[in-house]
DNA sequence: CGGTCTGCGGAAAGCGCTTTCCGCAGCCTA
DNA sequence: TAGGCTGCGGAAAGCGCTTTCCGCAGACCG
């Protein structure tokens, strides 16, 4: 009405009279002036202040907010307020299907609960990891959450958890899914009893020799899903002798190549397992590649039940993990209760779902 | 040496006088104390800045950093510092491959010039985009770039565009890819062209009647890409009639259960086209459920030449896009030139990956 | 031996916001 | 009509950091 910009266009003269030309942002002190009120009116109507601000000016205010199309500048916001609203999460890599679907879970309670989701990726670089934590500590996120294996290094676990016990000691909350070495509320999926649960499928088909392709050795995901394995080759009074446990880099491509190598090793291989799904596919590329029926003359059993599973041909027989509930779950500890509380373990349970990729072996 | 806490457990006495309790984080003046220095020397020595400073002094701040395990205020150093550091994207789902690729383009770019990639997942709703500009602009990144296909809505175009402009006015800069209608610098992917080849690619296998599986129609790239499948028919003087195009939301299920409708209504139908490889793995999926033969009876292709199209059964024709290049592209421009420059446009091809899934006609 | 540099540490002024505290009106009560 | 409330706006003090500017020494020169 009385602005001396009648339309829309961004008003170029008016911003932060130091300096004159228009660069840099609007800042409060300009809507303020705008709207002929103090910095706090403006801030109060802006925030929904519970003191009361008459009508006029919180009009006028608005107005002002409108016609420069300010926004607040969220750092000197993160400084001036006490609360934290952000939350941190590191994930090895949101891409892959298996930190994808934790995510979601991540991000549905996060958002629940009104929290920002800053998503970090590792790419399984430990260095890395330890780099994200500080980060997330100097965004003064309100929690941090860790998803994915831990690694068998004693160094860095010992590190990681003194900067997360830092992160702790300055109010900040911490869970992580899937490690249990670490400090903070802790989502453990069935690792182990899903290997085993796995390898107890094979064995019950009549397979007599199973082969594994494992993940990398320093995961820890890799070591428990193996002792699974170990466990039910032991109830069956089986071995599995480590030539026919060959470790990959949980991908597709490296499942393909290791497929070739545990066969030519080892021929007498009649079900094999993968760690993870994504290897899974891979063997069964390389099986069908080489007319290796499937599971006519070998079985092929995947981790994860990721939405491949389903599409791939034929169908993966796979351990479930309810992934976005454990990313549920993790979240809503990290953003409940205080910070001083006992840790917090929640299990999960890993089952098998038989597809078509498993079957007795060849007669 | 001549702390007073000769482990490294955390100190709890010290932080941040005001108070006596620790609760709170370490901030630099604790530091400062500490090592007996200035604040002003503090930060430069954790900063690396150029000016001097005598050795032992040094020592004794990054003593002090190391006893106190500091890290400094992200939010404080935003705001006291000039030039920033973060860049935004907003996505549609990074945890869809599509978006996971061009992610993985911006992310490598980002890093290689040292900024912090903020994620920001809109779920293909235009509030949510809207808000996610907001929240960007607070946070006060150095650029923003929007991935994925744009909206046939001329109120919201307006509204984003309006906003963009007034971040553009404060400095910030504006990349998008795969949305023409709009501010800032542009990657265009060659949506229509793509679709005009493999439209091409099927008609030149001998089929007389294609359907077409494509998404949402409010979305650009579904139109984008259906121009050119139905510039490819005019070419060969066929028609497409609207009967044989049915929309659907490019997931998954939604291409199975539109593959149904589609061969239902319109029979003769020989090659199905999806706009995007999720659904045309749905279709994929129905055909086998239903033993139709893929390409015996009916050839199926994709768009986007997602990492799973070479693992489904039959493999999958499709249209690649250099996704990981496209989001590396963008992130250059984001992050290069001066934010007044003519607006760029890079154009990047659509190639097609012919596998198994698309052959002749059954006779 | 006085004067001018130069080298380096510290004081202090913000960055843009929130929030406490203060004070001015206008109102009610006695 | 005086005194005390109550309601609402503004002044100002930070939040934790960076960075400019100043000043103190010691080095060097004439």
């Amino acid at each position: 009405m009385d602005g001396p910009e009648p339309d829309a266009g961004p008003p170029a003269g008016e911003a932060s009279a130091r300096g004159g030309i228009a660069r840099g942002a609007v800042t409060l002190a300009d809507v303020a002036r705008r709207a002929k009120v103090s910095p706090a009116t403006a801030s109060r109507v802006i925030n929904g202040s519970t003191k009361p601000v008459a009508e006029e000016l919180r009009a006028r205010v608005l107005r002002a907010v409108e016609d420069l199309r300010y926004v607040p500048n969220a750092h000197a916001q993160g400084l001036a307020r006490s609360h934290r609203i952000a939350v941190g999460v590191i994930v090895h890599d949101v891409s892959d299907p298996y930190f994808a679907e934790i995510t979601r879970g991540l991000q549905r309670v996060a958002t629940e609960h009104g929290r920002l989701l800053v998503i970090c990726n590792s790419y399984r670089d430990p260095a890395r990891e330890l780099e994200y934590v500080e980060l997330l500590r100097a965004q003064q996120v309100a929690a941090i959450v860790l998803a994915g294996s831990g690694y068998h290094d004693v160094a860095f676990t010992k590190e990681i958890n003194a900067k997360l016990r830092a992160y702790q000691q300055s109010g900040g909350h911490v869970s992580v899914i899937g490690r249990h070495e670490h400090v903070g509320d802790a989502v453990l999926p069935a690792n182990e009893e899903g290997g085993r649960l796995i390898a107890e499928h094979l064995y019950e088909l009549g397979h007599k020799h199973i082969g594994v392709i494992a993940g990398p050795k320093v995961l820890t995901t890799t070591t428990d899903r193996l002792a699974g394995i170990r466990r039910a080759a032991k109830d069956h009074g089986r071995a599995l002798p480590a030539r026919r446990v060959v470790h990959s880099d949980f991908s597709r491509d490296g499942g393909a190549t290791s497929t070739a190598h545990l066969l030519h090793d080892s021929p007498e291989v009649t079900a094999i397992v993968a760690l993870n799904d994504s290897m899974a596919v891979g063997a069964l590329a390389w099986l069908r590649a080489h007319k290796i029926s499937v599971p006519g003359q070998v079985s092929v059993a995947g981790f994860d039940d990721m939405p491949v599973a389903s599409d791939v041909t034929p169908t993966l027989t796979t351990v479930r993990l309810p992934l976005t509930e454990m990313g549920a779950r993790a979240m809503s500890m990290a953003l409940s209760g205080s910070a001083i509380h006992p840790t917090r373990i929640e299990r999960v349970e890993a089952i098998v779902v038989a597809r078509e990729s498993s079957g007795p072996p060849p007669a």
